[in-house]
DNA sequence: CTAATACCTGTAGTCACTAGAGGTTCAAGC
DNA sequence: GCTTGAACCTCTAGTGACTACAGGTATTAG
């Protein structure tokens, strides 16, 4: 048996399998603190209950949504506090719903700027290429505003 | 005068404010390669001509449109090269505009799963909201797949 | 001449991990 | 009991593209 019985502690490796983690990630969430430290069996290794499983499931779940580390320690902290309104996670949601389109709106802008620039190219040299002339001078831009794509980007 | 008659050596901070980066932007850039190690006046402070400034400028630019600096050395190095053919700038820009495509398309299905999720929460305790419960439980996702907001991110 | 400003170098911090070195513990087979 | 190999341990450094200091020097305006 690989010990995948429903109560008995859990090993480390298991655990991030459970989560579609890494055993280092886990390690990097218990020393940044949004999961408790762990138990540890008479060898010094960390041992893990279910509870642990569905915290570290709502820590990668609340990641993939695009949550920042920060606002998951928040969202674990409100979802501690059951019988408190859900103002205050309804907020979070919504600023990051926002902070996501402004990224999507940002990132068709650019975009657009770029298809246009790249439909200019009409594959001679360097010497005429559009693209490298519309980089050499941002007046050949349809906006005159920064585009924004190292922000948006990365 | 402040020195910005057109062709007398410029200082860091006229360099940075004409192509709206900071001093320690432009040091950063001669450090990693982008800018040619400087010259120097008596006192060992960084003097600039015009080409820097374009030269800059085109780096800026580029980076705005969200270019990698591994991408903006190649195209400078392009830009070096006139003569060649415009082929792999051409190449360079389309593989750009692809992953932008592709950010906007993965960023539009998790605004759409945070819409859906942020709408049906309807303001009562924790204990019954709707986020902290999808964030919870993965299956109430409307894709089982994972949203990759974490990467398409930051 | 003085004071404010701009500049210099070098180091460390950001974010959310990931990768590696160098050592220890565990589990299975013989 | 012994061996072997996988899994585990801690600690450090690296990623990208800067930004922010600290502690010192140069320039420039008045």
């Amino acid at each position: 048996m690989t010990s995948t019985s429903s109560h008995a502690a859990i090993g480390i490796g298991e655990l991030a399998s459970r989560t579609h983690c890494k055993p280092e990630t886990v390690r990097y969430y218990e020393k940044i603190g949004l999961l408790p430290a762990a138990l540890r069996n008479e060898g010094n290794q960390r041992r893990y209950s279910e509870a642990t499983v569905q915290r570290l499931m709502f820590i990668r779940h609340a990641r993939d949504f695009g949550f920042s580390v920060d606002a998951v320690r928040e969202l674990l902290d409100m979802a501690d506090h059951p019988t408190q309104p859900c103002q205050q996670v309804d907020s979070l949601a919504r600023r990051h719903l926002a902070e996501v389109e402004s990224r999507i709106q940002r990132l068709t802008v650019l975009r657009d700027e770029l298809q246009r620039t790249v439909a200019q190219c009409d594959g001679g040299s360097v010497e005429q290429c559009r693209i490298i002339e519309v980089l050499s001078d941002h007046r050949l831009c349809s906006h005159n505003t920064a585009h924004g794509g190292a922000e948006a980007l990365r």
